[in-house]
DNA sequence: GAACAAAGGTCTAAGGTCGAGCCATTGACA
DNA sequence: TGTCAATGGCTCGACCTTAGACCTTTGTTC
């Protein structure tokens, strides 16, 4: 496209043109408010029965103005997963509502997931290096007592966690204490983006048992690397364990 | 922020509500359009004299309408970094401006820098995990012919720039097109991003001779290791040019 | 030279988004 | 109990963005 046989003599440098180029948003602002305060219900970022920031300030942290973050709320109020209440001391409140139970076969599951199809599977590509890349850098830094906790914690919630969806949550909120661990924001919200798609696709499928053994195994070794300042180890251990997930998603993605 | 001290038992999490949300678009789709094509000109990805795309398929493309995209392309115009021409097999030609030559002193180069000092240096952070990442997925994939071709091309040019301007934007194809050898868009576009940031870097900086010979022969064995297929090796001349490289600007940037 | 095709140039109506101000409700505190 | 502060609820005008249709220019082809 870039050069169409006339101006240039430089051709092969053209497919770079193709790939660069992006769309310049995917959605509208109100879209990207919903999906990102759903994402953060959803992944138990904000746990049920907590409070959201004040409007004003939630509106200026996302970019956003008043207007279409509070039209993002209402749709998420209308959808069942906030609870508003006015006057001092009020908010939005989150209400976590119980899945709805899919039907139990895997493959009609997944079917609603077969448009997104590219996009997921691109989705573990990058996941594959940005997460095993938040381990390494994690494990690099000086995690300070309160983090080391922090960590932890999660750590014991998702081995703890009772129900699968407990577990979902749980399972994205480690990863994203790990990311956080790193304190950069680009390596931050990757994470965050990846555990969005990835939650979509987890809660799709039946896990078994046995796969959550060996994912609170792998958890385990991740974290004791990134306490231990183990980077490499950190990154390898982060590695098998997005391989694994991988694997079991590409085959039911087919 | 999520918690204020009541309604939430759980109190350790909070944080992450301050890390996971964002804003949910940096600019217009105005701005964005204008600095899409601008640093895909300043990058080299469209060379001197090419054409772009017609502006109904580029508007399709960048998910913009049309009317937006020629408001971003007449800024390029009024900035002098494209001639437009009409009737058929007219369109918009890339016209690269010779880099305003900056006053010799790094350290007022990158004094207008300073204001983004976070967020470049974060991208350094993030940039050390999404290069070596590309660079590992890249030399796990089957390189065909003619990209194997590309590659090597792009390594070329590298090596054999004589200004510092040319040698720049041939650095950024190259970086560029290991990134696109992997075939995510995801990972694409964290590279994109990426180079973006540490061309305004770069440029503000005096590069020496004996960096540039430094960074060659990094890239040559980056570029070796790929078309070997040697994942690990790749990946590891990848971290160490993006050491070297971050070392020198982070001492710049204090 | 005439017709066509491929580009950029222009216009309009409809809807999204913003920012800013003001209102209404509610709990905290003096 | 009365006042205040914090919060959600509402409205309005300005601007941005879109989608589509139509115009103009220009090179190609017959």
């Amino acid at each position: 496209m870039t050069n169409r046989g006339r101006g240039s003599t430089i051709a092969a440098e053209a497919d770079l043109g193709e790939v660069v180029l992006r769309p310049v948003r995917g959605h509208h602002a109100f879209e990207s408010c919903v999906e990102q305060l759903a994402t953060g219900i959803r992944l138990g970022v904000f746990p049920n029965g907590s409070t959201l920031p004040p409007e004003r300030e939630l509106a200026e942290r996302m970019g956003v103005s008043r207007t279409t973050l509070r039209e993002a709320i209402a749709a998420l109020r209308s959808a069942g997963m906030v609870k508003t209440k006015r006057g001092r001391g009020g908010g939005t409140v989150i209400h976590h509502t119980p899945a709805a139970p899919s039907d139990s076969s895997a493959e009609s599951s997944m079917a609603g997931l077969a448009p997104r199809r590219e996009e997921l599977l691109d989705m573990l590509v990058f996941r594959r290096v940005v997460e095993p890349g938040a381990s390494f850098v994690a494990a690099c830094r000086d995690v300070t007592g309160p983090q080391r906790q922090f960590l932890s914690d999660a750590l014991a919630e998702v081995s703890s966690a009772r129900d699968p969806s407990t577990h979902r949550q749980a399972d994205s909120r480690l990863h994203l204490a790990i990311a956080s661990l790193t304190g950069s924001s680009k390596l931050i919200h990757a994470v965050t983006e990846v555990q969005s798609d990835l939650h979509d696709m987890l809660q799709a499928i039946p896990v078994l048992p046995v796969n959550i053994d060996h994912s609170n195994a792998q958890h385990e070794a991740i974290v004791r690397a990134i306490l231990a300042g183990n980077a490499p180890r950190a990154r390898r251990a982060m590695e098998s364990h997005c391989d694994d997930t991988a694997a079991l998603i590409r085959g039911l993605l087919g």
